[in-house]
DNA sequence: GACAACATACCAACCAGTTGGTACTTTACC
DNA sequence: GGTAAAGTACCAACTGGTTGGTATGTTGTC
């Protein structure tokens, strides 16, 4: 008989990103973890040698899924690599639904609360950071060739600056307790590359 | 005679702001507090019924300070308010100096952390970020009155636009170990506030 | 029969909070 | 103005529950 059930190490992969970005790294036990996915303690350890082996590989597996999130996204198909910027922002903030947990980035949760105290996953997160800002800075420094090769803002500044805002948005929605005001960053956001970028945009004057 | 320290309730305080911001709220112990502000346990809950009140309390020791800083920063005194705005940002990153506990936000670590398990805290953090973005605001709305008074994007949207720059610069700042990546953050907004209000400026095209 | 994938039972360290006390200060009343 | 009562500000020692982690099975599969 095959398990109906997806491996165990999934399970527990699953049930991290799920609960730490809940409650937080340190509030986490790894008793709530065993519990979320239906094993005993014997059977964590089995799989990650340490908690802050299993936070590690919940990044990891928490950059894999966002890829595949937005690598298969239908804003992709869009061409012009300014407009597929401007889409990843608008499917950013259309993914905004849903419980705090559910759109919220396990990376920086982890990486606010452990940046001092354990550095191994605080070098997990950033590289997991770096890694999206960069393909959002592929299109960016594509988008400054075509429209603006002479600006004096860099690609990746403003790769990581789209970082910054999803990342302070996320704190803002935590805070107010629902996604409105995250929505209203993100606007800015938008409203920022259009301005860089010279987009025609009706609703502004 | 009289004491040479500062009252124990302070120096608790004062300790939760440093410790906290270092280790995250759930990772700092009580104990943790007491030997950094030179008491013991049974002192520290004389002053506070629970670590939980300690937080609340330190989420109000931390707004007031930072009310009294920006209260007296040297750019209150300009006239403009425009221009008032534009110093603010400029203080936000001349601030970004020393260790990361020194410039990062009590706020904004505390309530990524703890919003959801506990409501009162979050209550607290929301609060005081608020209180400290409508004083941007204020100054916002003065500026769009002057400036830009058609303009579409509402002042108390890009006051709480400011604090999420603000905060996910602080994310990547403890990513990547240190404030370069918050001062290009922060630059991005300044540019983004002289666009909108068509601030001519010489490094721009 | 070897090995992976778990479960059971356990431990030492740690944690928030309590207890019962001391030293000192303020208030109240005569 | 003297003093008893009440309150404040702490301390040392303790507690019950929790935590990350381990040691040792058991079970199914190649």
């Amino acid at each position: 008989m095959t398990t109906l059930q997806p491996l165990a190490k999934t399970r527990i992969l699953d049930s991290a990103l799920k609960v730490i970005r809940t409650k937080g790294y340190e509030a986490t036990t790894v008793d709530d973890l065993c519990r979320d996915a239906g094993l005993t303690k014997g059977g964590f350890f089995h799989h990650f040698k340490s908690k802050q082996d299993l936070a590690i590989a919940a990044a990891h597996h928490f950059g894999a899924m966002a890829d595949s999130v937005f690598a298969t996204a239908p804003y992709q198909k869009i061409e012009d690599p300014l407009f597929r910027l401007l889409g990843y922002i608008d499917f950013r903030i259309a993914i905004l639904r849903g419980d705090l947990p559910h759109y919220t980035c396990l990376l920086g949760t982890m990486v606010q609360e452990v940046y001092e105290t354990h550095p191994a996953i605080r070098e997990a997160c950033e590289r997991c950071i770096s890694e999206h800002a960069a393909k959002v800075t592929q299109d960016i420094a594509l988008a400054k060739e075509h429209y603006q090769p002479d600006a004096t803002w860099s690609a990746e500044s403003l790769g990581y600056y789209t970082q910054s805002v999803l990342q302070g948005s996320f704190i803002l929605a935590k805070a107010k307790g629902g996604p409105t005001i995250a929505v209203e960053c993100l606007q800015h956001l938008r409203r920022y590359i259009e301005l860089l970028f010279e987009v025609p945009n009706p609703e502004d004057t």
